[in-house]
DNA sequence: TAGCAGTCTATTGAATAAGTAGACTTAATT
DNA sequence: AATTAAGTCTACTTATTCAATAGACTGCTA
């Protein structure tokens, strides 16, 4: 199960991508129609901004936009941004790996069959974008 | 990412399943072999047994050993049995089903695309059984 | 310069992970 | 019957992460 955090950031980058190209949003309204707890939903944009998916703009009429088109970030890429690994495992991760203490990668049936559900699940995650994450 | 406690039940079963048929298997044998720390493992194993997928006996020469052949137990079970979802978010969950607050799951993309991803793994590790993580 | 809105620091509470200690029960062996 | 092996159960303790909250600070616009 992805993290809080995570899945709040999803919706939240769901909501900018369905107001891309009108201008800075109010974390006020992405919390309030996402019913995203705000001072939460704060830290989080600011993590994002951080790395360089949203922008900012302060004072009056400031608030969050995405960086670039929604059709050119993938659901993969904003997980991990956040979320950290995608694989059910360590050792099946390609961005948070870590060998384990126990076994041979080459012969542990668990690595295997983790191995099948990470592509799979990649496959899918790589592929879709935020543009499909805005409703109707 | 699954929990480690789960982590380390899909360990200990796998060793049991390499070991089905041999007699009962103490608890210090599976912690020593699969680097598990010996009094988490208790609780995993006895949580396991309250849930019918494994069997012990106590006093000498006891241990625990699964309840039916490893190929009867799929790990799409197993997870589910200690370590709660597999679907990345509450909404998609079939067996930890939670509504999502914010939206319409008819026109929500956020969850048109985890329910291909749940179904995709799923796919995979209802497939996949105990007997698939014996090593070699 | 007033007020808005993001930024930053700090703290809190809950859940999970991990480890520890010790008493109790059951079963096999001597 | 006594001893010992092994699982069972209760109850802490500590560290870490997750989630949420509070309040002060900075920068922008009008």
């Amino acid at each position: 199960m992805l993290s809080k955090k995570t899945q709040y950031a999803l919706k939240a980058l769901g909501y900018l991508a369905g107001k891309f190209g009108e201008g800075p949003v109010l974390i006020s309204e992405i919390a309030k129609n996402k019913k995203i707890p705000i001072k939460f939903l704060e830290t989080i944009l600011l993590e994002l901004k951080q790395r360089n998916i949203l922008e900012s703009k302060k004072g009056k009429g400031g608030g969050y936009f995405l960086h670039q088109s929604p059709k050119k970030t993938t659901l993969a890429q904003a997980i991990r941004l956040v979320g950290g690994p995608i694989a059910l495992i360590p050792c099946v991760s390609l961005n948070f790996y870590e060998k384990c203490k126990d076994c041979n990668e080459a012969t542990c049936g668990l690595n295997k069959a983790m191995l099948l559900t990470r592509d799979a699940t990649l496959k899918i995650l790589e592929k879709k974008t935020l543009a499909e994450l805005i409703d109707g």
